[in-house]
DNA sequence: GCTTTTTTTGAAAAAATTTTTCAATTATTA
DNA sequence: TAATAATTGAAAAATTTTTTCAAAAAAAGC
């Protein structure tokens, strides 16, 4: 299943923006704002509003398809989310994301939190940063 | 060392705006906005203005006394941080926010990550969202 | 393919949030 | 206590996000 028949089912309906959002997040190499997306989105769709690229993003991020990162600074940044629960781990030097699977390894840490504070883990966000391969061979900044 | 002493030997001062803060936050039962710690603290202290709430909560973030809680939906809530690396779950019927060590669990896993991209993982954010105790309790919303 | 219905869009305005400026005040140091 | 350097409040500016609304476009029905 395609993004375009995910969002189809959700209810959405698809449109040059939300192509265009979702075209420019696949080339992305990290985490763009949506101020970004839009300024990169206008070189494919001319009039895209800035407006449409809010509403674009919240609609696929409902769905499933956008993720919002967020960062210690700054938590405006989006990408595309793979399917299925994934991690993100973000490079503090040149902003390249990569995605992993974590969720079992949480599974031990889930169950002794819950025991010790009562509640009922229903959901977790974990975010690594780091710095890439590439990023470490250079000169530390 | 309590917080003043860790403020000052970062270099800060001991105004009464961060004393404001810093209690605002010590009796907040939930993570609160600039907003809400800038309303709440005017009781205290009539005449603070909101721009100083923003700089002092950057200030007592820096030095490690406050803590900014990124949500799914909103990430501009902050709470008063507890020495040393500590994670947070937080409800999501009622806010209520607990704090809870967890890095040793996780370094299994960041080794793992290490291997599998490349990366130097230097820092994490896991956050976790659940139902509390007394939250279980009542009717479903 | 055409029409109808409903959603979505772009532009502008409005609202909300965050940062900056600057003179006055206050905390620290000597 | 005086000197100094940081911090403050208020207002303005800048930025970000949301809303409004008529026009355009997508999906569904025929």
């Amino acid at each position: 299943m395609d993004w375009e028949e995910r969002l189809s089912r959700a209810g959405g309906r698809i449109t040059a923006p939300r192509r265009t959002v979702m075209a420019v997040l696949r080339r992305a190499a990290r985490p763009l704002t949506p101020q970004e997306i839009h300024a990169r989105g206008r070189r494919f769709h001319r009039s895209l509003g800035l407006a449409t690229v809010y509403r674009a993003l919240a609609v696929l991020e409902r769905v499933g398809l956008v993720r919002r990162v967020h960062l210690a600074a700054r938590c405006d940044g989006y990408m595309l989310a793979s399917p299925g629960h994934y991690h993100v781990l973000v490079c503090r030097r040149c902003g390249r994301t990569v995605e992993f699977v974590g969720a079992e390894d949480l599974e031990g840490l889930i169950a002794q939190v819950e025991r010790g504070t009562g509640f009922r883990v229903e959901d977790h966000l974990l975010q690594l940063v780091g710095v890439c391969a590439p990023c470490q061979g250079e000169r530390p900044s």
